[in-house]
DNA sequence: CATAAATTTGCATAGCTATGCAAGCAATCT
DNA sequence: AGATTGCTTGCATAGCTATGCAAATTTATG
């Protein structure tokens, strides 16, 4: 086995360097007073000795960790957030800051992990599909670690949040549907305490409601086989729906699933369906599933943005930014006149183009 | 905004319990000697200055950090590694250790990274879908960091690695194609310098040449995309393959939906297709997909175990592991007779079972 | 009760780096 | 040359916890 040589500290490397150990210290350090000769004759002895600056220790000194605790949920269940976490891994290294990574279940109570995150003295936190509660909220803001959600909604104002916008997106998908003639419509939720979920039907209920509709309800639980499940259960209403919007695209691809696999209907000839989040899925042409699209890298780059600059200044305030997703159209709902498949609708600039997705 | 209260530390706490700052100290630690009605005062005291051990300091006292380094790759592409990441993730922090993650693409240089985590002094580093070079492995071993590769072998023997029978895994498929009569065969590979893919290479053509087989090779790049493609050009072939293995079930479901919407083939009529992994998309109804499935759970058991072995233990030696994987036979491939959809075969044991998957 | 044994406590220090400050030095200016 | 300025350097200490050791206290034993 090796000799498990203890890694060499600053002091050694100062020795053999002849010079002090607050030179060896400024020799890595970017931007330190330290005179060029000097700082080669370090890293020369550095490189002997194979040291590397103890990160813990700096830690220590400098009361900044570099480490940004993520928690994230739903990594297995929906394709989306992996997508996040690669991207937000990316991003966050990029930038210089590791990551520390909390994988946690739906059910799992966060003011169980956020201490041990606290504990390491993060620099800031990123919940991804988890909520805080308020004391949780208060004790981080105390601390002065700044928090920020990424696409869950916050009640109290303690935290940053980005989102898409979730109300429009549902105002879009029942907008489509009644412009190609649907009549029985339904929505297939995730859960009934997530605001994604919770908002997505909101705004579909509230487009419809406004032309005298009103959706079904089905709980698929955010994942492929509740949601297999929930369009069975939908199939056997005595006015079943003709048009089904799923509060995600993994939702929306096990409601495809079910009605040609299990249903013998017709996409999108009997039952159009609409999913949310435009995962690489959804553009496959098994399913060819029309969807919302969440603009992921800008309300990535959003979030680290404000989380980094948060963390490098005291004095800003928590920011909550709505960032308004695309319609793209495709295959699984039926079309009115004028829009074929590939086509992105975006509300917010209010156009269309057809970017052939 | 907060007051921005630091943090309170274990001398102030000590103060207010009226102890000496080793016993606050002790009364965090489990099994430190200090007597119940002590540890009382001292948590109560914590509690009112809202005090938490600071983990940074521990660490560079005890020179545990605590923290286990993965890197990881694919995330987004394969499912697969999600499942990983979820697995591992939840397995170390049960056990009381902390993740410190990295996202790497497929060309990345691990060589750059891995100082990264050196630099935090992790306890350990577990490497999935990514490979070291022996000189990092050497700079591993000199610091007494222990290294387990997952679902990669190693070349050199400083690091532990835990894989699945790939070559078996590759025979089976052949097998069974071989077994229901077909006579033109393919492997779609996922790249050609990973072991993976290699091996699973070799498993299928040695047991398709004791046959007098030989399989036609495309690169499907370890990508639904790439395998859609890699299959458009086989059924361009004039004795286009009518059984594909692919080095794993992305790539499987690529090839299925070029075949049927791309091709106009049917499956399994036409052309069978075996994967490699069991996702959990592998058995939804739009792609039955038969495949070789991994043991995840006790592949990922017997890692995390060995490598929080290897931590608290300096003289064991690293490990190289062999999981045997199963057969899961679906309706993607042409069944021989005596074998129905949701039959899962395990070698190692050289029984068959009707788990109906 | 006296003594031995076991438990608990505090002291002092290690672990490693960063940084304010004052001193040293070289370069520039008048 | 002497004074001024600006850059480098080392000293000393902060940052926070864990732990070996010896002292102090409690408990058990005869």
């Amino acid at each position: 086995m090796a000799e498990r040589k203890a890694n060499a500290n600053s002091t050694q490397v100062a020795k053999l360097a002849g010079v002090s150990q607050s030179a060896v210290s400024r020799a890595f350090t970017p931007g330190a007073s330290i005179a060029e000769s000097t700082r080669r004759k370090v890293l020369q002895a550095a490189r002997k000795l194979g040291y590397q600056p103890n990160a813990i220790a700096r830690s220590l000194s400098t009361k900044r960790s570099k480490m940004i605790g993520i928690v994230i949920a739903n990594v297995t269940t929906n394709p989306f957030y992996p997508e996040v976490l690669d991207a937000l891994s990316r991003q966050f290294q990029q930038r210089g800051q590791r990551v520390m990574l909390f994988v946690v279940t739906r059910d799992q109570n966060l003011d169980d992990i956020l201490p041990q995150l606290l504990e390491y003295r993060v620099d800031g936190i990123l919940l991804t599909a988890a909520t805080l509660s308020s004391a949780m909220a208060h004790e981080c803001a105390r601390l002065g670690v700044p928090v920020t959600l990424f696409n869950r909604s916050v009640p109290d104002a303690h935290a940053s949040s980005f989102c898409c916008d979730n109300i429009e997106g549902g105002r879009m998908a029942a907008r489509l549907f009644m412009k190609s003639g649907h009549h029985q419509f339904a929505f297939v939720a995730g859960s009934h305490d997530t605001s994604t979920s919770l908002e997505r039907e909101r705004g579909f209920r509230e487009e419809l409601n406004q032309h005298g509709f009103e959706p079904f309800i089905e709980m698929g639980k955010f994942s492929y086989q509740g949601a297999f499940e929930a369009a069975r259960r939908l199939m056997q209403l005595p006015k079943s729906p003709d048009a089904v919007f799923c509060a995600n695209d993994i939702m929306a691809i096990g409601v495809l699933d079910a009605l040609r696999h299990a249903e013998q209907k017709k996409v999108p000839e009997d039952v159009s369906v609409i999913g949310f989040d435009d995962i690489p899925m959804a553009s496959w042409p098994s399913y060819n599933l029309a969807t919302i699209r969440q603009p992921i890298e800008r309300m990535i780059d959003s979030a680290v943005n404000d989380l980094l600059d948060r963390i490098n200044q005291d004095t800003m305030y928590p920011k909550q930014e709505l960032v308004p997703g695309d319609l793209v159209v495709r295959s699984s709902a039926k079309l009115p006149s004028g829009l074929s498949s590939g086509w992105v609708i975006s509300t917010s600039e209010n156009r269309s183009e057809n970017r052939n997705v």
